[in-house]
DNA sequence: TTGTAAGCGTTATCAT
DNA sequence: ATGATAACGCTTACAA
């Protein structure tokens, strides 16, 4: 491994002016520093960024912290905070949580521990309440799913908003007994639940049936599936994330029912898979690439400044009425 | 921030006998264990990792430099290694190229720097020519696309047998004209192509088309228009990658012809979207779990073993017959 | 069984 | 404009 002292030795400097050219530092002779760099080029060094780090005390690296990287969602926002750190020359270390608090516990620590500089992190339930006194000694910025009483940037949807615009237009279009199937890992989903049962009591309606269940497709099958074998079966289900979206529409399926005609499906977030199937899924579709752009905004705006207060930056879903949710037929 | 200095004061022992505690590393006195324990704990003690590896000249970390993580078949990838890696207490950088070579260039440089233990890579065709003399002097794994000349661990798929056998279903079921659609970014196109030649060949028959575009949905939909919309149309398109089947799909659907009665499509890797749409994609699914954690144990076996020779390992793809190619109407 | 001290590759301070 | 040197936090000979 050739260092810097290998460099200054063949440049005939101390490893001081190196580190000056490499960090284009004045005062240097700009002759001095045709040399440093004619050394540099020549052993081909690179800067070992671990050791910068060390004296630093800092990285250029954020950890993104998600519960599963195979949802769209933070699939989507892995590649928008990826993109949006690499314009800045950072680099992300992205860290699976699997909904699972120990894990999101380890990585946090794993992060801190390996100095970054940020971490952009979507925790779920279950880490606000048994880590509700983890302190954040990095800079942090909470993405999708909010926690109570911390003092901390975070980029979040109106879910309440959202929920009830998507069961304002299943209303619109006719349906009246809507199951509602929500997740139960993360502040999202009781959320969702309260604008969508808001736009229900607004309209003197109550939910067909308000559920909460794990957010995996396998959950949302076994939901749907008891939702739809019951006597009295909705003409509609609200979920609150694709994962559950995909669980219902493959009860649907297998019940060989009917969408919409038997019955509509509609949720949160876009997937490949429902824009193809026919007809397409009504959701709300999340500015992913806006969050993400947002987070690592955020993070830098507090990396230049530590001090300023936390701000929070809700941001709007966008509804996409598609077949799955098309107007009754009587 | 506190240090291995702090628990040596606070425990009464020197920095020395912290450290060997913590690597458990006898000899060493079970009350002096004691003490330093009760110390490290006391005082909310994390090793800093970056000391650590500057000190070691190496990481638990491993890089894994994809092109792209929105494609399924990354994504699950991603997952395998993360668990793998997880379960050897590693952690992943992951790194997104977009096909670019350039960013390739710029993350296994990154990856060098940041001193991981290794490095697994799907190196785009680009790469291959222009960095054909890149030295790995970190220990790396290819998967999914080879490099010729290269002597490196890898696990791929046997990419002609699959591309054999998906074509030969084709046949069986009654297809005789079909076009190819081949991506060019790296060493599977070419491959998948060649067993679709040889099967079509070993038949007496020759492709409808064979074209090689870059992996993305758009061009998938681009070419497949092209063909669709010719006076002589294919009764089959024979995909080399879920993004062209993608886009071969939303192509089809455009023209509104029905699948698999005017024409046949089939494809490459397991996505939600070719299990939902009706009928469902036939593909070769290949074994993602598999190949990752493959990959990260031979990652593993050459840590240990720096010297033994290179091993490639070549996993056979299933193929899932499905709708999409079902025996064609007279 | 434990302590001392050197050194990993940087950068920043203080001289020169 | 440049050089010497200490320090970042850790591990590991070597010494005690």
């Amino acid at each position: 491994m050739t260092s810097i002292k290998d460099v200054a030795k063949a440049a005939g400097v101390s490893t001081a002016t190196v580190s000056r050219v490499l960090a284009n530092k004045p005062p240097i002779r700009p002759e001095t520093r045709e040399r440093v760099m004619a050394a540099i080029a020549e052993l081909n060094y690179r800067p070992n960024l671990v050791a910068r780090s060390l004296r630093a005390q800092k990285s250029a690296k954020i950890g993104l912290v998600v519960s599963d990287i195979r949802n769209p969602f933070f699939t989507a926002i892995g590649r928008a905070v990826e993109d949006a750190a690499y314009e800045k020359g950072y680099s992300v270390l992205m860290c699976n949580t699997d909904e699972n608090p120990e894990k999101e516990m380890l990585y946090l620590n794993l992060l801190h521990d390996e100095n970054v500089a940020g971490i952009i992190f979507s925790p779920t339930n279950q880490f606000c309440t048994q880590a509700a006194d983890f302190h954040f000694d990095i800079p942090t910025v909470l993405i999708d799913r909010s926690m109570q009483n911390k003092e901390a940037d975070m980029v979040l949807l109106d879910n309440v908003s959202a929920a009830y615009e998507l069961t304002e237009h299943l209303l619109a279009n006719g349906y009246r007994k809507i199951a509602g199937l929500f997740g139960d890992a993360s502040t999202t989903g009781p959320e969702r639940s309260q604008g969508f049962k808001n736009a229900l009591k607004a309209n003197g309606l109550s939910p067909f049936s308000v559920e909460f269940v794990s957010p995996r497709i396998r959950s949302g099958f076994s939901a749907a599936s008891a939702l739809l074998q019951g006597a009295d079966c909705p003409d509609a289900i609200f979920t609150s994330n694709s994962m559950l979206t995909a669980g219902a529409f493959q009860a649907i399926r297998e019940f060989k029912m009917n969408i919409p005609g038997e019955i509509a499906l509609v949720g949160f977030d876009v997937t490949e898979w429902g824009e193809f199937v026919d007809p397409p899924i009504t959701v709300i579709a999340q500015p992913t690439e806006e969050i993400g752009r947002t987070a690592v905004e955020l993070l830098f705006q507090r990396l230049s400044n530590p001090n300023r207060s936390a701000r929070t930056v809700i941001l709007k879903g966008n509804l996409l009425k598609r077949g799955s949710s098309a107007v009754r037929a009587k």
